[in-house]
DNA sequence: ACGACTTTGTGCGTCGGTTCACAAAGGGAT
DNA sequence: ATCCCTTTGTGAACCGACGCACAAAGTCGT
């Protein structure tokens, strides 16, 4: 029926692919720790899931638990990272060094483990030229030189606004096919390309929602809902 | 049947509040520009979205449109605001005034509309006492008095991993039950608090994912691939 | 060698969300 | 006043994801 020395399956649902991350820093922090084995009850309390979840999680990379003892840490962690891509490095470029790029280039937790920022790229002659985090800043003009250069194939976007969309579209033209975009617009792109958006504000405005909600619910109550019944 | 002087309903889909913000982000944009009436159809390309899932949205929150016509932009706008509570204004701390920390605090997006930066946190006495996009960094001890006194109710933790949980409970200890995440852990919290986790590692991994797959499509090819068929 | 125990991997019922497609509702023209 | 045209609101089929619960598989102790 299934193929043994094939396991992988191409088709892992979009859910899972989102936990893996998540997956893999409860184990780098075991590891660490020195734990060579993990129970999937004990990895999805780590994880923050359930345990069912996550066991059907990994089950889609392959049988790569052993019955009656739990999951080895350092297989587990080379596996996902290797799904993830991970073991190779991906050159990202950062575009926009305001405040948030510059915080992003700083941030020293996604260059860990198989990123590394390759470009910082700006509009703002008085930016371009400084140094940030051990990188001179570039000038826009040079974006599309700059990805073929030095291999980008992941782009943060971190510009107003009114300047995303275009910026997005040229750095798709230059071959780019992976964005990460915190400016508060919904680009358009081929339908090739995938993007993953950051929203502050949205965020915010969703956790406004449910803490009044909460707050409706105290002083309306319960029992005294208009539409409870 | 149905009433019609009361039409919200209590239960708005998750999935829906999520996109509110985006609708209203794409309205505020029209009225800016003029423009009175616009059809789910124009509405759902400006969000992004399929223009049944917008209609489906909106009934939810009651029967705002107009057959043969579209929706009002300017009382749209008003629902939905009211509906995501942005018509009381929200006070948020931010805990942690690193690179990110700092981003946020002067990110103009978000104080526009229902928010506004109530008070910054730091452990680190270097930082305390330094002014930051108009406010005065405040010492961690005074934490519980600060949002107490300012009624505070968002907390957003841009903290290092390994601060974010202690002041996490601290937070919830004080009051707080609407948490935004920026560190990289799973919180913990009793399940009347709503966390939400923003975390630009994770995306990156997500890009990565898709980026290998796209990147073995194009070597292996979908001709060569072992399980087609 | 065997039995008791632990833990994985998964079949299946359920649920929330998405999309299609259409009837109902309203506007405007004649 | 009536007909046609546009657009909403929603019933219903579909799809993916979740979680329970259990059989299969493997370990460990005797």
């Amino acid at each position: 029926m299934m193929r043994q020395s094939q396991p992988r399956d191409r088709g892992i649902p979009e859910a899972t692919v989102a936990r893996l991350p998540l997956y893999l820093r409860a184990l780098n922090g075991m590891a660490e720790r020195g734990i060579a084995t993990v129970s999937s009850e004990d990895l999805a309390a780590a994880a923050g899931v359930n345990s069912a979840k996550l066991r059907k999680d990994l089950s889609h990379l392959g049988s790569y638990g052993t019955r009656g003892v739990g999951y080895d840490v350092e297989y587990l962690v080379y596996q996902i990272s290797r799904e993830l891509g991970l073991t190779q490095d991906w050159a990202v470029a950062i575009v926009g060094v305001g405040n948030l790029g510059r915080a992003l280039a700083n941030y020293g937790g996604f260059v860990s483990r198989g990123f590394r920022v390759a470009a910082l790229l700006d509009a703002d002659p008085e930016i371009v030229g400084d140094d940030i985090a051990g990188l001179n800043v570039e000038h826009i003009d040079e974006l599309e030189a700059v990805i073929k250069r030095r291999g980008v194939s992941i782009v943060v976007l971190a510009t107003p606004a009114a300047a995303a969309q275009e910026l997005c579209d040229r750095v798709v033209a230059a071959g780019v096919t992976s964005i990460l975009n915190f400016a508060p617009v919904v680009l358009s792109v081929p339908d090739t390309v995938d993007v993953r958006k950051v929203d502050l504000s949205i965020e915010l405005q969703i956790l406004a929602f449910h803490e009044q909600r909460k707050a409706d619910r105290m002083s309306g109550g319960p029992l005294m809902a208009v539409d409870s019944q």
